[in-house]
DNA sequence: GTTGATTGGGCTAGTCTTAGACCATTGATG
DNA sequence: CATCAATGGTCTAAGACTAGCCCAATCAAC
């Protein structure tokens, strides 16, 4: 019975850094940008200072941030994804199993497809249908530096202009269950250039208002993606 | 940023007592069933036998269980949703505000597709097609009393049969944050009809093999739903 | 009946977590 | 170069939570 599974992950130290984490390596709080003031984070992350300040620290040790003192000071970013390596690759896959790599793929697949067809059944007003073009320019547009960055951004847009914060941090909490995996996969130009093709497939298809479309056009992005996760694992 | 939000959603007591809840009201403990034993649920909960039983305790106050000491005895259930009442309906969109409820709408929306498209994708051995098909006969057969019940069970079987224990576990969430709300729909042989109508071709989409099918067969039915709570609030 | 296994009821010592106050450092600004 | 506001660093007392132990009630089996 999965309801009646653990209350909690683990207890407040660790849940805020596993937290802390997913703001930082899906990008969200951008390499060189500052985390929020200790205590408005503490606040904000509903846990006291000093649990927050222990977090704070291991992911400073872990060489993920770089905190300095005083005024204009602060926690900043420092952490840069690893380069795409095949023996990365496996290690990460070791160290989450199959099954759960599995479930996580899986899990992915079904809240962005879900998100991608709720926004498209959902006629997004002018000003949405506008941030969702700008992120798959700023994507297009994106440097390698960049590029998974903005990838992510964009396709948490999708869920974030559905209106459903749920949906949003279902989807941002997929998709960091899956991203140290995908930052092993090397950038090759030709899967940037099919990427990009597929982008525009899922915008198209939100933008002309067809789930069926959208759903289908995800699904295929997605597919792509995890063939390559397989390819480059055998 | 959706991802700096609080890390707990309450102390040890609340989320055990919010957990418990969510079993009982989506029937996944059937009334008249009981608990695991303290012992051993408050190891598959992960916290101590102290917090748990504080929480039977104040669901035993809330007449959800009824508590008996000694050998065969435990926690059993005693809770049986309200009759479906306008009153109710109202008094529990109130309580969780209109924006929360368009955020579950959504939410349910989007996973339930998910999961029904993904399982369609995945071409079930005989075995799952066995269970769905069985969950399906179940809900058809039901009385009244059991009927929000198997409907439950048949819609999360779904999600289940994926595979996938993260999303079994969000259909579940996404469910029960309407599950009150779904209570207080009055149950008419012409609604239900309809809705072993939409079951059957949900359930037909998914052994086909055909995702766009399910995705659009589970986007009628939930939208039939949410059309009729529409309704009943005007 | 008596027994014994199973289950809820309750206590205690120790650890985790919090709230709040105060200290130390930094650097822009006058 | 003195000031001061913003920020991280540290401490303490109180409350929340846990692990582990033993007690009390119940009832099937003998």
């Amino acid at each position: 019975m999965t309801v009646l599974r653990p209350v909690r992950a683990g207890n407040a130290f660790e849940e805020t850094v596993e937290r802390l984490l997913q703001a930082i390596k899906l990008g969200l709080v951008a390499p060189g940008d500052k985390l929020p003031p200790e205590r408005e984070l503490a606040v904000r992350l509903g846990i006291s200072r000093v649990t927050l300040r222990e977090a704070i620290r291991a992911l400073s040790d872990a060489g993920y941030l770089d905190v300095r003192r005083g005024r204009y000071g602060g926690a900043f970013v420092t952490y840069a994804p690893p380069e795409p390596d095949a023996g990365h690759l496996r290690e990460a896959v070791k160290e989450m199993g199959m099954a759960d790599l599995s479930d996580a793929l899986t899990f992915r697949l079904a809240v962005e497809c879900g998100a991608a067809q709720v926004l498209a059944m959902s006629r997004p007003a002018e000003e949405q249908r506008a941030v969702l073009v700008r992120r798959l320019a700023d994507v297009n547009e994106a440097g390698l530096d960049d590029y998974r960055r903005l990838d992510t951004a964009f396709h948490l847009s999708i869920a974030e202009l559905t209106g459903s914060s749920l949906l949003a941090t279902t989807c941002a909490d997929a998709r960091s269950r899956v991203s140290d995996l995908l930052n092993a996969i090397p950038m090759l130009q030709v899967n940037l250039d099919h990427a990009a093709v597929q982008h525009q497939a899922i915008v198209d298809a939100i933008l002309a208002g067809e789930p069926d479309a959208a759903r289908q056009a995800v699904a295929e992005h997605l597919e792509g993606t995890a063939a390559l996760l397989r390819a480059f694992l055998a």
